[in-house]
DNA sequence: GCGCACTTACCGATCGTTCAGTAAAACTAA
DNA sequence: TTAGTTTTACTGAACGATCGGTAAGTGCGC
């Protein structure tokens, strides 16, 4: 049908997550108006997802957020989908970053438990529309599925984390790791829907108050 | 451009709620095959809204799903978004409910909001799809904006109960109100995305750990 | 014979995607 | 310097499929 179409975008192999990058050597001349380059229109893309829902943003309603033709998006993504696929790669390579740091491998389980959910909570912030576009994903799709389950198992991290703390009696008993898991999910993730980077919260007040309520819950303690 | 599309659905008006309500009430003759009423073309729907997102489930899908033809679901609604706004009033109907029960009205403050969380619980596991289908709006048109401002509102008088328990020095003053409140509702609107009724953890054993990863976190205290 | 609960057949609009063509910049060779 | 070639970044029109919704007819129990 299409010869050409199928072969492969030529930026989109590495995982390197593309923020910047080596790219173009820089020469883009760019003199009067620029032309798009695939993150510009990727940063605009993964926004108009997030305001109408990936399905009920039309490519027709990109472009024109973009100022260009329908035809225009094309030349720089393949599909639709493709631009999906960029946007979760990017939002999952950060996440998958966490666990991979000292502070998640090394050291008593509830600080590590303490690190990644404060490694969390900055991704969450500073990728917010990457995340948010990861975290509202509903797997109709296989690449859907696909960045589901990934997402699953950086949840399992975190739920081994919760119970290697718990069985050092570091974390309460009375309510099991997978639930504890989740709630602590939920609450963070939960971010994407009402933070404003800028606003009155910085990035560390967010995740300090995180870690506060998470482990020591709202109440006002006798002891302390 | 459609004349008869605006006009009042009858059914929408009244706060009923419709839980179940006069109808049927499980009697439901079901002699041979019954022929589809509109609480049983709701139900539907809305899991279909729920397994694929509203945009992308469409009304010849849903129609499958129903084992009938398209026409035979415009038979019982008056359009695709008439489903969703039945599916909405039930779910804000029941949340809405709880902030005039003695329970959310009468008392201190800190049990007042104990109680509010524990009947939001109990309403997102009962109305678990309807809730779930709020949860997940994106504003896109007026019908859906309408239902964010009645969930906002809700989310509202949490926050003021939220803020009248710090006052009285039951709850930390450390955390601003509108975060607690935030992730307060992050952590239980959570639940629809994992919580599978019928399942291990009861309705009542969620809502218990729900309320005491709340007030008391996650830390082993040393008082208690 | 009449209303209820559909059916088949279809409408215009919009969807994601493709296509042929093109102006302008960038590179190449003399 | 300049003519020729290639690459970049697009435009506008069109495509088949699918969308939400409608019109008109059909079987069937009362």
């Amino acid at each position: 049908m299409n010869p050409s179409a199928e072969s492969g975008s030529p930026a989109t192999g590495g995982g390197s997550g593309g923020s910047g990058g080596a790219n173009g050597g820089g020469g883009n001349g760019r003199s009067g108006r620029a032309p798009y380059d695939l993150p510009a229109v990727l940063d605009i893309a993964v926004a108009a997802f997030n305001d109408y829902g990936y399905d009920a943003t039309s490519m027709g309603l990109l472009a024109e957020r973009l100022g260009t033709s329908k035809s225009a998006v094309y030349y720089h993504v393949s599909s639709k989908e493709d631009l999906l696929r960029l946007a979760l790669e990017r939002a999952l390579g950060e996440l998958e970053g966490i666990l991979s740091q000292p502070g998640a491998t090394e050291g008593a389980a509830d600080e590590r438990l303490r690190y990644v959910l404060r490694g969390a909570v900055k991704v969450l912030v500073e990728e917010l529309p990457y995340v948010t576009l990861l975290l509202r994903l509903r797997g109709n799709t296989e690449l859907e599925r696909d960045a589901l389950a990934r997402r699953r198992e950086f949840d399992n991290a975190v739920s081994a984390l919760v119970e290697e703390a718990r069985d050092a009696g570091t974390l309460r008993a009375d309510v099991d790791a997978r639930t504890t898991t989740r709630l602590l999910f939920g609450m963070i993730n939960s971010i994407v829907e009402w933070y404003k980077p800028g606003g009155p919260l910085t990035q560390d007040q967010l995740a300090d108050d995180v870690i506060t309520v998470a482990f020591d819950g709202l109440r006002v303690h006798d002891g302390r």
